[in-house]
RNA sequence: UGGGGCGUAGCCAAGCGGUAAGGCAUCGGGUUUUGAUCCCGUGAUUCGCAGGUUCGAAUCCUGCCGCCCCAGCCA
């Protein structure tokens, strides 16, 4: 399956709760918003997407869809030196990747210096702004602590003449970054830190991706944010727990500014995943220590990255749709996200076989030459994916672990002396094996019942169970990379006090000489594909070549065997 | 010691004065040519703790405890 074949099936997935779902749908039952509800994602353009922005994103875009209102994709570019182009790209795809389009074209927050330039003179000329020349050092004194309050700044009552002209002095370069910053007038003796007069504008002597060298100042987040929200007529400012202290002075900006909408400002509780990280800092260690490839390797949390391992997009929907939008903070299980890929690709993905870990088996009682064209399904209850064609020969592989020379009933898979079928095929009976100088077993003979295809011996002995395998004469080598989860501890440093020391050395196994079914190896980059009963796979985006195909565990099938008991 | 939040089953999460939804996980049982899927069944005398109001409280009041965020000219 590839995404299109998962996007087709966009159901509304059911499961967690959304308390702002909730909450508009009252408002619009008491006929605010005109009905009309407009949202956005505001990412800064400074890294990569990671599954907690999935969050955001899905919440959204999903309310506005869910409304029939607008979201829109708007860059929160208000520093320079932390953006990139780069950033600007990957997080664009990332967002189409997942499924949405947002309204209209990219917005920027640097589309809207100038308004916001004037309204910061609208601020100075009612006498709720002023430029102070405190150092930033200084500033942080006179700013005080949780315990003691703030001291004016000496440049607080400037008059609003001296105001205009040091601030039009900040904006034609007047100033060096740090001199002098444009601050709103508030109360330094405020309990909230955020109000004790927070800055408005600094000094960035630094070039912009958008506006290149226009502007030598720029606005701070808690200015431009809410005014960038009125000028596109947000309605439903939705931002992460850590903002609401900020809300007081969203709403103080929004009151003491002529601005075309009133946007509300809603908190959310943050996505956190046991078993991961997502800070950009140690994800960056992650790639600079060499530990995975890049911001996409399979491993990584990243959209890119689980894109690349091959979760889908609707997946990742359903995920966020499970786990709910509350304003608590929890930490979900990573076992949920896994669940909601199986559920994914155990509905869509063809099935077919591959051998990991290949051993012979001879099936002694079938000529050299002898190749039978067996069909099987493309999935055991959807007669909608096409069937497929496998041969069968005297030589095929199956798993070193589906073999034992003996075993307790437990063992459900082939025994010396004993039945099993081989899947979508007939039952052997294990008669041999042939051992190496070191005496480990390296092929068995068997035999085969030519009227086992699709019924049971005529004796009544019933296979013990059924085993994979692929033709030794027709199947074709592939790469597999068996990921893993890249931690092995659920809250990675907490204990040992370095994410570092809490890696999960089998995060990744490469399987190089693996053999699959002759008709796999033609699949596409991101096809996806389960092998059966092993687990979910997708052909790399990257490496993956026809002819050289090369797959990517996604995620094992559930094992309620493994854990029981070994069989021995 | 200040300000803002959050505490309901192992994990998410409803409930908002009338006697504890749902999902994931777990554990039983059934079906099965994937030890998968699917299908049934399975858990809180109790809602952080302690008091109080009430015929009646997870829901209201008081006090306490725990966890998270805030002292960037980052977002």
């Amino acid at each position: 399956m590839t995404d299109n074949a998962s996007d087709a099936s966009r159901a509304e997935p059911r499961g967690g709760h959304n308390f702002l779902r909730q909450l508009i749908a009252d408002q619009i039952a008491r006929g605010e918003h005109h009905g009309e509800v407009v949202t956005r994602f505001p990412p800064e353009p400074n890294g990569y997407l990671h599954i907690g922005h999935a969050k955001s994103i899905c919440l959204n875009f999903g309310l506005a869809e869910h409304f029939g209102g607008k979201c829109r994709l708007r860059f929160d570019d208000t520093n320079p030196e932390k953006e990139e182009q780069e950033y600007i790209d990957s997080i664009q795809a990332d967002v189409h990747w997942l499924g949405f389009d947002w309204e209209g074209a990219v917005r920027f927050t640097s589309d809207y210096f100038d308004t916001l330039y004037d309204y910061a003179l609208h601020l100075i000329e009612q006498g709720h702004a002023y430029v102070d020349e405190l150092s930033s050092e200084q500033a942080r004194e006179y700013r005080g602590d949780w315990n003691t309050p703030g001291t004016d700044s000496p440049y607080r009552e400037r008059s609003v003449e001296d105001n205009l002209a040091a601030f039009e002095k900040m904006r034609a370069g007047g100033f060096a970054e740090g001199e002098a910053a444009l601050r709103a007038k508030i109360d330094m003796a405020a309990g909230n830190m955020n109000l004790r007069d927070p800055i408005i504008y600094r000094v960035r002597h630094a070039a912009h991706h958008q506006t290149g060298d226009a502007w030598c100042i720029y606005p701070s987040y808690d200015f431009a944010h809410g005014q960038s929200d009125a000028i596109e007529g947000v309605t439903h400012s939705i931002c992460t727990l850590e903002f609401e202290d900020h809300r007081p002075l969203y709403n103080w900006f929004i009151e003491h500014l002529p601005v075309p909408a009133r946007p509300v400002q809603y908190e959310f509780g943050r996505l956190h995943l046991n078993y991961t990280i997502t800070s950009k800092r140690r994800l960056r260690r992650l790639i600079d220590a060499g530990i995975v490839d890049g911001w996409d390797d399979p491993r990584m949390p990243t959209l890119s990255g689980i894109r690349r391992r091959g979760y889908t997009p609707a997946s990742i929907r359903a995920f966020c749709e499970t786990v709910g939008v509350s304003r608590s903070d929890g930490v979900v299980d990573t076992a949920v996200l896994e669940n909601a890929v199986r559920d994914d690709l155990n509905h869509n993905a063809p099935r077919a076989m591959c051998v990991m870990d290949p051993l012979k088996l001879v099936i002694t009682n079938l000529p050299e030459e002898a190749v039978e064209m067996l069909a099987a399904p493309g999935h055991p209850n959807r007669d909608d994916l096409p069937a497929r064609t496998l041969p069968f020969t005297r030589e095929v592989f199956i798993e070193k672990a589906d073999f034992r020379e003996s075993a307790n009933k437990k063992y459900k898979r082939l025994v010396l002396g004993k039945r099993v079928r081989l899947r979508n095929a007939y039952v052997v009976e294990a008669t041999d094996v042939v051992r190496d100088d070191a005496g480990e077993v390296i092929e068995v003979h068997c035999r085969y019942d030519p009227d086992t295809l699709g019924d049971n011996p005529a004796d009544g002995v019933k296979p013990r169970g059924v085993i994979h395998w692929v033709s030794a004469s027709h199947g074709r080598r592939a790469l597999v990379r068996a990921y893993d989860r890249l931690f092995a501890t659920p809250n990675p440093g907490r204990e040992t006090g370095d994410f570092l020391d809490d890696l999960n050395p089998a995060s990744l196994e490469v399987h190089a000489g693996c053999w699959i079914e002759p008709g796999l190896a033609e699949v596409e980059a991101e096809q996806r594909v389960q092998f059966e009963r092993i687990g979910y796979f997708v052909a790399d985006r990257f490496d993956h070549l026809p002819g050289a195909p090369v797959f990517n565990r996604v995620v094992p099938l559930r094992d309620s065997w493994s854990k029981i008991d070994d069989g021995r």
